[in-house]
RNA sequence: GCGACCGUAGCUCAGUUGGUUAGAGCGCUGGUUUGUGGUACCAGAGGUCGGGGGUUCAAGACCCCUCGGUCGCCCCA
């Protein structure tokens, strides 16, 4: 019989064990909590959406939309994308829902995107993000709650060192429009000394010449035209209402000119928590005000504003795996207390002690799965309701906080002589 | 889409200028020893050298293609 080739996975997904999953869990985890602080609710979402969703909120010709999805077509002929974003899904269960009648809301989701995209550092085809937004609120004090919350999500996780919020604003719908079409004059201006790339840029998405890393376009670029000359009064007021509420909240912030967003539907607050940590993938979460896109939906003209981080990038800049609850291993110091073992295991387990039990019978090797296992505390049964704690080395409790849990949980009428964990 | 580096047992890796039956450590299985508990020793199982093609008397080593991985560029909703 022929071998058969082993299956891979496909290309940028991850199967994620061990210490990998232990991280990814944790942030998840501190973001429900955190995100529940802040009232906001969560929500579930389907993973495929008609591709239209996208494609009208992104926009047809752009490299995301024509070059970058998941897209297929099911067996009734309707075209399915796998969600490489949440926002416009978000957008769109808002409309399909009459989700207007609880604005302003305040959601939160997390879960699998899709982009085809080359793999790298902090970058898969299948990734994961958590993600915040508030829909239906036009005044800055939204954006600045969203961007209060992630600077406390960012400090809960630890690894707010190295990381610094940088913040644009785009301006209003004129302001913008204005800047834009200064930038455009500029850098044709200056084609000569522009970069390829660049050059293509100023063809499909002038923006993205400011935050070129091309050392050539680096000059230019930095004495472009800024977004400041051509802000409207309101649109001033709007940013200036942003900057004093993460002052007034003690959020550090720097202003980056040169942060841009490619979109059209963007308006005013552009943001990204950027660390040095990462190689390329430098930004850890980032977001923005997108006043225009559910119009480009169809819907009603609607204020938003939202972030997003990836979970992966995320769970890699923590410092240490995560803590795990104090664990036991209970083993039988004989076969034949086996039973008795497990009448104990099942006592702590229901109390709610995590216990390790091997499947083996003879001792020495239940010992041997419990090391592995990487328990806290061997608990020996022996005869009489005899009980003996050893500390396994390695873990960061100590002998008596061991002895005085199991004490606790123990069924009545043992007795405990403590080893010395050597 | 473009570029660089990488791909040998479950894991981490060694394999000299291509040359006989492909190695180590850890892990796994079994045994001996020890014996209130991370012991030591012995033995064993386990490899299409990512896959395919080519050069050669001879390829894990060289060439081509392909599939993966890593890191950049591009893109970044």
């Amino acid at each position: 019989m022929a071998k058969i080739q082993t299956p891979q996975a496909v290309r940028g997904t991850q199967d994620m064990f061990g210490e990998t999953e232990e991280r990814f869990a944790h942030v998840v985890a501190t973001f429900e909590r955190v995100r529940k602080l802040y009232g906001f609710k969560g929500m579930q979402l389907p993973v495929i959406e008609p591709t239209a969703v996208f494609s009208r909120s992104l926009g047809e010709a752009t490299d995301v939309v024509s070059k970058e999805m998941y897209t297929f077509e099911d067996r009734g002929g309707d075209s399915i994308t796998l969600r490489p974003e949440f926002t416009a899904g978000i957008a769109r269960a808002y409309l399909t829902n009459g989700w207007q009648q609880f604005a302003p809301m305040k959601l939160s989701v997390h879960g699998p995107l899709f982009r085809y995209e080359r793999p790298q550092k902090g970058r898969y085809r299948q990734f994961h993000q958590i993600d915040a937004e508030i829909i239906g609120a036009a005044e800055p004090a939204a954006d600045v709650e969203l961007l209060v919350m992630a600077d406390q999500l960012l400090k809960e996780l630890g690894i707010d060192d190295g990381v610094t919020l940088q913040l644009n604003t785009l301006g209003d719908t004129p302001s913008r429009d204005a800047w834009r079409a200064a930038l455009v004059g500029y850098f044709n201006d200056h084609k000569g000394a522009l970069s390829e790339d660049s050059l293509s840029r100023l063809e499909k998405n002038p923006l993205r010449i400011l935050d070129s890393k091309d050392p050539k376009d680096r000059p230019i670029a930095d004495a472009a035209p800024v977004i400041d000359d051509y802000l409207s009064g309101e649109a001033q007021d709007f940013f200036g209402a942003v900057t004093a509420g993460l002052d007034a909240a003690g959020v550090a912030w720097t202003r980056n000119a040169a942060l841009v967003r490619g979109l059209d539907y963007y308006r005013h607050t552009a943001f990204e928590f950027v660390t040095d940590r990462l190689g390329a993938q430098g930004t850890v979460l980032g977001g923005g005000r997108y006043d225009g896109l559910i119009e480009n939906l169809g819907g009603p003209a609607t204020p938003a504003v939202g972030w997003a981080a990836g979970i992966e990038r995320l769970a890699m800049l923590l410092d240490a795996p995560t803590g795990r609850e104090m664990t036991f291993a209970v083993v039988a110091d004989a076969p034949e207390l086996d039973e008795e073992a497990q009448r104990v295991a099942n006592k702590l387990r229901r109390e709610g002690v995590p216990v390790f039990r091997s499947f083996k019978t003879n001792p020495k090797r239940q010992i041997e799965s419990a090391r592995k296992a990487s328990v806290d505390g061997l608990l020996f049964i022996r005869p009489g309701q005899q009980l003996h704690i050893t500390l396994v080395q390695g873990s960061p409790y100590a002998l008596r906080d061991l002895i005085a849990k199991a004490l606790a949980h123990v069924p009545d009428g043992y007795q405990t002589a403590s080893g010395d964990g050597e």
